[in-house]
DNA sequence: CTAATTGCAAACGGTTTGCATCTTT
DNA sequence: AAAGATGCAAACCGTTTGCAATTAG
């Protein structure tokens, strides 16, 4: 997990510079796990301490983070994309509420195999996936 | 399978009318299976023999189609969205070849197991799922 | 007839970009 | 210093919308 330590040294790494903007963006979305923020979510929660910052930062800096493997772009076929910072943990994919708009994690361990199967069955190899499951979470389905 | 005689009752069934700009973008779609077109794609094919056309009909056109379970909208995270025919056959995902783009499609059915898992796991009852696989196709993977 | 549909052009909205100014290194 | 990053405002671009004219039932 990327923390604001690790982030100097990835962005070294790679020549780019740690700038405050990139630190403040990097804690908001830390500090918001499970949340999935939009670009202008992170812009207002930044505006409150640094009315200066420009959305345009914002959005060059979540490419940034998208490239250097941080940070992991997620649509929920919304107007807006979100953001959340990759985890450690296991990979894991989303069950989107259809009533409340609740969005619940899952992991996809369940899924290597089915994966093998893809790989042999077509001849293509595998490198990512996105999956999302729509539906009734429990206190919507009636 | 949406045909075109098919297109007319289930127009009528919803108080739509079948117009000939309808009956033309579902011919188009019919005859583009696999293709995947955009709503532009489909604007552009139409003007060759219509030139009066407009894209914004082709637009309220897809999303009524939608609407009505005729067509199927996809996203391959691309700037556009791009539409299908929902088939009679079973229901598709997509594996995407990072190198060359093409869109290989693949069944479900596997999947079943894993969505009654979700089902009991998270008390969840899942309605609809999105899913893609990313990685290179056996003509690009070296 | 009359209610729905269309085509046009303008508006929308999230995102990107050009550029002059400031910060890192 | 030199290279990069930022903020602003304007541009972008796919999609949506208002409206007057047209068309299907």
């Amino acid at each position: 997990m990327a923390d604001l330590n690790s982030l100097k040294n990835i962005l070294a790494a790679n020549n780019y510079k740690l700038t405050s903007q990139r630190k403040q963006i990097l804690k908001v979305l830390l500090d918001s796990q499970g949340e999935h923020l939009s670009a202008e979510d992170i812009y207002e929660i930044l505006k409150e301490d640094n009315p200066g910052i420009g959305l345009a930062t914002v959005y060059r800096t979540l490419e940034l983070f998208c490239e250097l493997g941080l940070v992991q772009e997620l649509d929920f076929d919304e107007e807006r994309k979100r953001y959340e910072v990759e985890g450690e943990g296991a990979h894991h994919h989303h069950l989107i509420c259809l009533n409340c708009n609740k969005i619940i994690e899952f992991n996809d361990e369940i899924l290597e195999d089915f994966e093998q199967n893809l790989q042999q069955e077509y001849n293509f190899e595998v490198t990512e996936h996105k999956m999302k499951f729509y539906g009734y979470c429990k206190d919507c389905k009636e």
